[in-house]
This record gives C-alpha cells, structure tokens and sequence, in this order.
DNA sequence: TGTTTATATTGACAAACATCAATATAAAGA
DNA sequence: TCTTTATATTGATGTTTGTCAATATAAACA
C-alpha cells in the first residue's frame, strides 16, 4: 500500500492542499443558489426520505389516477391521523396534492414537485466527471 | 362549488370507494418491491434530506475532483466533527465515496449512488400518467 | 521517538420526528 | 336537525437527529 505524496503547496506554505480546480465563475453561481432554494430542496428530499412517505409516493405513481385517503391507509398498518400525518408533509414538500370530492379527499403525485428533484439530482450526474482534471497527485 | 357525487359502489355496500384500477400485475409487483429496498432507498432519500448534506452533495459534484474534508469544512460554519458527521452519513447512504491519500481524506460523489435515486424519481415521473383511466365521477 | 496535523469517534444535550388516542371538522344522508 | 363517515388536528410520549467539546486515531515529519 503505497503511501502517497502530500499534496503541491501555495506560494505560502499553509496547512491545506490546493484545490485542482479553483472555484470560480460558473461553479460559484450554480453554488450559491440561494441558502432558501437549497433548503427547500432539502426540505423535499427529506420528504421522501421516510419509508411510508416513500411508499405512498410510489402507490399514487403506480396508481396514476387519485386515490383517497382510505386507499392509501389499506396499504399500511398504521393509524389514521399518521397517515394524514404523513400525507400532509408531503403536500407540504410539494409532491403530492390533494382534491376534495365530498365526503373523501383524493390525493395524487405532482408531477412538478417530483420533476425538481430529478432535475437536480441529473443536474448532479451530470456536472460530475463532466470537467475532471485529475486530482492532486 | 359543485359538490360531486360519492364514487360507485360494489355490489356489497361497502364504506370504501372503488379504486378506478385495480391493482394487480405488474402494479403489485412494483410495488412489492421488497421493504428491504424500499427502506434502502428512503435511508438514501433521508441522507440528501438535510441542507448541509444536500450543499456537500452539489460542491463534490461541481468540483468533480475529490475534495479533503478541511476543504469542505469551509464552506460551512459548522464543527469539524459536524461536518465528519455528515460525511459518514452520506457515506453510508452510498452517496460519496472516501480515499485516502496521506494524511487527507477525500471525498467524492458516489455516482451509481445518485443514479439509483434519479432512476427512482425517473420511474415515478414515467409511471404517473401512462394509464390515466379518468377519475370516479 | 515525539510532535504536529487531518480526520474520526464519543458523550452530552436540545430540537425535531413518528406514532397513537382522543377530539375536531366537514360533508352526506336520514 | 341529528347521525354517520372521512379526514384533519391536537396533545402526549418515546426515538432519532444535529450539534459541539473533548478525545482518539493515524499519518507525516523532525
């Protein structure tokens, strides 16, 4: 196991190695989309980030047409109001939306809100080893 | 604000609305998709959930090199151990990667990681909408 | 060897979360 | 109007999470 050389240094001898690609222009802009925006994607991504949630945007997917609340509870052994639970913080997320139609409520993936966070994720895929120069050696 | 009728019923009176589709075939078998992987997939969902995680995500996939934790570190004003925190995290999640070189760690995007989550979204997105068969009335 | 430096791990604590029982709301039907 | 039914909200409780200070580990260097 071949112990590698520490990285090249900067004119004044610091403690950190120099980066390979300075972070300038574009990368900058596309990082600092606003602290908000990221949040509100990170907000999303934890939306989905529990099982049942997960589940549940996966059953209205596959199911494609509106499905009350009653139907989507049928698919899980848990309570009533953690269900409701549940659906509302995806709606709040932006992944679902919901539809009263008398006494039921219909919910349904939203497409936008799904489409966003693929975005970014091929957004990911993409930029990366899309300019690689090597890495310090 | 029209109210719309109750859905149909079955032939027994029952409480529940018909699902406009029954869910069989190949609907029970995505969604059967074991819980084991949909647990995996929430866990990684869960991982990107977290502005920070989220932010370390999107710099490791602009820099595109492998970046040492002191270089990630600041662009945070948070702890070293909360940042090595949040690292392991992802790591665990199978969203980036660790070398290490000397007395540097670097970190990088873990690309078959990202595609599996994408893929998820993909599916979701494709699924909804292929097979509208309208809505109970 | 001993010192320095980069990163990880541990322990503690407050904040956020998942869940349920109980209750509220709102629509439908008698 | 009163009752029933579907869904939402509230309140309580145990669990998980995010964060930091303190400490450990592990590599490089003198």
């Amino acid at each position: 196991m071949a112990i590698e050389k520490a990285p090249a240094r900067r004119s004044r001898d610091v403690s950190v190695p120099e980066l390979s690609v300075e972070p300038v222009g574009e990368f900058l802009a596309k990082l600092n989309a606003t602290d908000a925006a990221t949040d509100s994607m990170a907000a999303a991504f934890k939306a989905v980030g529990h099982p049942v949630r997960l589940k549940i945007l996966e059953l209205l997917s596959l199911q494609s047409s509106p499905m009350c609340v009653c139907h989507i509870e049928s698919h899980f052994a848990l309570s009533q109001p953690t269900i409701s639970h549940h659906l509302r913080l995806l709606r709040r997320a932006g992944l679902v939306v919901s539809e009263r139609r008398g006494t039921w409520i219909y919910y349904s993936a939203a497409t936008e809100g799904v489409a966003t966070l693929q975005q970014f994720l091929n957004q990911i895929l993409h930029d990366n080893g899309e300019h690689t120069h090597g890495i310090p050696n």
